[in-house]
DNA sequence: CCCTCGATCAC
DNA sequence: CCTCATATCGAGGG
């Protein structure tokens, strides 16, 4: 894997993981200091009916009355019922204004940076603190402060000797916490996590593994990459034996430009048919197109999503054999793959819930015509 | 090696 | 009750 990265080096890494807390409602806090003291609650609204739609994140306060992220609307609003309490609309613009502020502080402390989400970060502290942990926990201190002074933004940081523990460790003590987790100490921390804190382990893969027999981390630190691969893939089998001895070889990468461009929206229940198809997709693929050439890229990869009714994930996708950043290239086949998806899977058109349309394979090509086809070569 | 499709995760 | 955007992996077919 790494091996133009010594043993050596990797040994004595310190890795800082942040993580901006109860993120979007804390940022409707900044500017609106009086949502502080009742339960706030930020939503992404379908807009297929009154209250349809999810909860982004919510306060502290909203927490202790049982409010979580990911949750319908209208069970936080039942949850809240005879509370004061406040739901919002997501205004990612505003947030992402905030991130961009946060992570430029961070950023300009440290080494390597690598920004995961609007919300969270790693940042490689090796070479500053020396490889000594307790300056690292002066770092910590001294960045989540200097955030807080600056932005009015409080965050929870994880110190560990790689992602994997810095990551766990940025959980543990919440919000406007500080774990450390020294190399020392990283074996044991992790044999005392659940498996599904392990990141990369969610529902499907816990079930996988409860049906080996294994229900712990030190379970899986008994077992061999090879009894692991048939259920759960190469890949996955190594993380998981490697994270379960607190071993994680992945590296910080800066990241550059997203590899894939894509908008979904959900539909509205009374409407299915097919001018409806096609102004859902035309207005998919406007807003995807302008995402694009905002960035100056092309794409090559075209993939469309549809989300049944039952839930179901149907998605069809196609090559271009030529990158293009043509509008009208982008619409006609997104029409043109619903189309066939519709009829191959015998998919009615009050059947489909939610649409989507990404593309991927993306190539830049600022300084050139965006407008017309782009031939590479 | 490339292509397509689906699954999973986690935000 | 059930959002949205992205990354990554694997399988299966060429």
């Amino acid at each position: 894997m790494n091996e133009n990265i010594s043993l050596n080096e990797i040994g004595k890494k310190i890795i800082f993981h942040i993580d901006f807390d109860y993120f979007y409602a804390q940022c409707e806090e900044i500017r609106k200091p009086e949502l502080r003291n009742i339960p706030s609650v930020v939503c992404v609204y379908s807009g297929r009916e009154e209250d349809s739609g999810v909860v982004s994140t919510c306060n502290y306060e909203a927490r202790k009355y049982g409010v979580k992220a990911a949750m319908p609307i209208r069970l936080a609003k039942s949850k809240l019922k005879d509370i004061e309490a406040i739901f919002l609309p997501t205004d990612m613009p505003y947030y992402h204004d905030i991130s961009r502020n946060a992570m430029r502080i961070i950023e300009n402390y440290g080494e390597l940076f690598e920004q995961v989400s609007v919300d969270e970060c790693y940042v490689d502290f090796t070479k500053i603190t020396n490889s000594d942990f307790d300056d690292a926990k002066i770092f910590a201190n001294s960045l989540q402060k200097n955030i807080k002074d600056k932005i009015k933004l409080t965050c929870s940081i994880g110190v560990g000797p790689n992602k994997l523990i810095s990551k766990i460790a940025s959980g543990v003590k919440k919000p406007n916490g500080i774990t450390v987790v020294s190399r020392e100490d990283a074996k044991s921390f992790i044999s005392n996590c659940k498996i599904e804190d392990i990141p990369g382990v969610g529902p499907k893969t816990a079930k996988k593994l409860e049906s080996l027999g294994i229900d712990s981390i030190s379970d899986i630190s008994n077992k061999s990459i090879f009894e692991l691969r048939d259920a759960l893939g190469y890949k996955t089998a190594t993380f998981l034996v490697n994270a379960s001895n607190a071993i994680d070889y992945s590296q910080i990468k800066v990241r550059g430009t997203s590899k894939q461009i894509g908008k979904i929206v959900t539909l509205k229940k009374d409407i299915a048919n097919f001018e409806q198809i096609n102004l859902t997709a035309a207005s998919l693929c406007t807003s995807v197109y302008e995402n694009l050439s905002n960035k100056g890229q092309a794409f090559r990869i075209l993939t469309i999503i549809l989300i049944l009714e039952n839930l179901q994930h149907v998605s069809f996708s196609k090559s271009l054999k030529l990158y293009s950043a043509s509008f009208d290239e982008l619409h006609k086949n997104s029409l043109f793959i619903i189309k066939e998806m519709i009829n191959n899977n015998s998919i009615s058109l009050d059947n489909i819930r939610r649409m989507g349309v990404v593309v991927s394979d993306l190539k830049d090509i600022s300084g050139q015509d965006s407008l017309v086809n782009y031939f590479e070569n």
